[in-house]
DNA sequence: CCTTTAAGTTGCCTTTAGAAACGTTTTTTA
DNA sequence: TAAAAAACGTTTCTAAAGGCAACTTAAAGG
């Protein structure tokens, strides 16, 4: 659709184009609650319908979503979220959490418990092999397996590594 | 600037309205590569100068980049991530994580290395706040202490807690 | 059977994205 | 130090996408 370059070589970009997109995410976010209805979709979101009804067909597409008749002629659906899309829930989270320290201070409007202990789950972190969370300035990206051309000439490219050193505050 | 309900005052609508753009996750990836300056922007991504200019513009009234002048004039600059920024590191490291696992078939064309042990990084996981991993039906959601009325109501909709059941497989 | 609800589609208008050209201000380099 | 090139946007124009309301068709409910 838009890039140029080795974009869509990039697992990031890969990701961005299934759910780059300001209604996509909040669309999953509803379906984490357990919606699964056009109408509940809608009316929860306020999404407009001709959008909503794009936005689902792209996430089936992209096997996110599976839209499920609930009639033999197929119209009446339900969108259920599949294994892949159930794994973006690691993405919600950590926009949440994200979300919750810099835009609300601290102060979340919804906090996750967890049943296994009935505490409020754990921040996510990065993390290496043996559980140590990283910072920023402690990991460097290299060329996997998957990499083409394109990419190790970029990752060369890269300075410091990632994130090679950023700057300032501000605060929120 | 949508929406329409209670959506902003969720976490994830927040950090959605500040970074939910094809582009604007693209920039900021290049940025944890060290690209500061317009120009390698606009070359990296193929983006249109306008949409770039708008998009850093954007960012920087978030708090997530700071626009540092070169000359005492004002023109020539760099982009620079602030703190806020830098925490998106996390989001942009789950966001590959699926891509690699979900498009990329578990061959990733980029790997994360830790500089604390030179292995691959972990998968980000949600873990509970004894460090146990939580699968999507092992946590639900409650008001926390910055909750209004309008998302203490929606919860209360909220049948079975987080993700309550999803189905089907279709895998890759 | 008649009414209501669900799930879209269609048509129209507004907003945003993309491409190319232009104008300045810095930095090179000859 | 003068001329050329590079950096950083802004402007203009066109194409694509988003938003809104009305309309259609198919089930469900009574």
């Amino acid at each position: 659709m838009h890039s140029g370059n080795e974009t869509m070589s990039c697992s990031v970009a890969r990701a961005v184009d299934a759910i780059g997109d300001r209604w996509t995410v909040l669309i999953l976010r509803e379906a984490f609650w357990g919606v699964r209805r056009f109408e509940s979709f809608q009316a929860n979101l306020g999404i407009a319908r001709n959008v909503l009804s794009d936005r689902l067909r792209r996430l089936a597409a992209h096997g996110i979503l599976e839209r499920v008749s609930l009639t033999p002629g197929g119209k009446r659906a339900e969108y259920h979220l599949t294994r892949k899309g159930a794994d973006l829930f690691r993405v919600l989270v950590v926009l949440m959490q994200w979300g919750d320290r810099w835009t609300h201070d601290g102060e979340p409007p919804v906090r996750l418990i967890a049943r296994t202990n009935g505490e409020p789950i754990a921040e996510m972190a990065v993390r290496d092999s043996d559980g140590r969370a990283l910072g920023l300035m402690e990991m460097r990206p290299e060329p996997g397996p998957g990499a083409n051309d394109a990419t190790r000439r970029r990752l060369a490219a890269v300075p410091g590594g990632a994130g090679s050193r950023y700057q300032s505050d501000r605060s929120t």
